[in-house]
DNA sequence: CACTTGATTCGACATTCGTCAACATAGATG
DNA sequence: CATCTATGTTGACGAATGTCGAATCAAGTG
């Protein structure tokens, strides 16, 4: 285990929440159960959901969402029982997927999640509320 | 198109919830973010992630999540562009697993969505509050 | 029973995927 | 600069996946 300092990050991933510049979260899809997706929201969707569809990469993101800050370097969260260009090799894939962020502070590579992307996928799989209240916070 | 009569089921899916039984819909895993997944419950997991994980499937699982009362028969929902067999072949996987049920009612199979294990995989990519706020139990 | 429609299974194939060993690169340290 | 540690990249290979056509099974209809 590394475990060095990381940059104590407070904030602590306000996921479900809209992005606190403003962004919009990752505008992908509906729900699921709202509509029938569309072969492009499909093909986007996917993507996202085929990136946690492996034990390895999953056990990878969620050592990372569960770190303090909601980040960590390589070396705290590679002991997942596959070689190290295989940890690599997954991380890319997440990064590429955009549910990671990386970036290298002097000899570590330090990956956090994209808050946004999560969120969006977390309201893929959340039922329409029963009424129709809409508006996920207002574009300011 | 076909869209026969589909028993109308006027249950709304209320997957966040736990089911109105008692059950816990599927105690599969922790919050993505509670803390590192072991190797076990990612296995689990990315089975389910890795159903969604292609768009074909996506396509057919909206479909029938999105449907009245939840449920459809595959000739409403085959509409995907692949090959019938193909079809059948995704149906399969996603009952495999868990994500849907069948029935054969009469000439024509009806899939519905499984109410529990949607909610487990909403709750896994739901972050838990930022204040140390532990049980499950929602606060109403 | 013969015929039609719809769903599943089977066999084959090309593609993608997960994995590793070997090598390359970036930064730190002497 | 030499060297060490931490990551990323490349190439290869077996396994799994998505797809189809053809055959088969199931139910309804004449």
């Amino acid at each position: 285990m590394c475990q060095h300092r990381y940059v104590s990050n407070t904030r602590v991933l306000a996921l479900l929440d809209s992005a606190d510049d403003g962004t919009v979260a990752a505008p992908c899809c509906p729900p699921l159960t709202e509509r029938p997706f569309s072969a492009e929201e499909a093909e986007t969707a996917a993507r996202m959901f085929k990136a946690l569809g492996d034990p390895v990469r999953l056990r990878l993101f969620s050592a990372v969402a569960s770190h303090e800050g909601g980040e960590a370097c390589v070396c705290d969260i590679s002991d997942v029982g596959v070689s190290q260009p295989t940890v690599s090799h997954h991380l890319k894939k997440l990064k590429d997927a955009g549910l990671l962020a990386s970036e290298r502070r002097g000899t570590w590579v330090y990956y956090r999640v994209e808050p946004a992307v999560l969120a969006a996928m977390g309201r893929l799989l959340t039922v329409t509320p029963p009424v129709g209240r809409q508006g996920p916070a207002g574009p300011a």
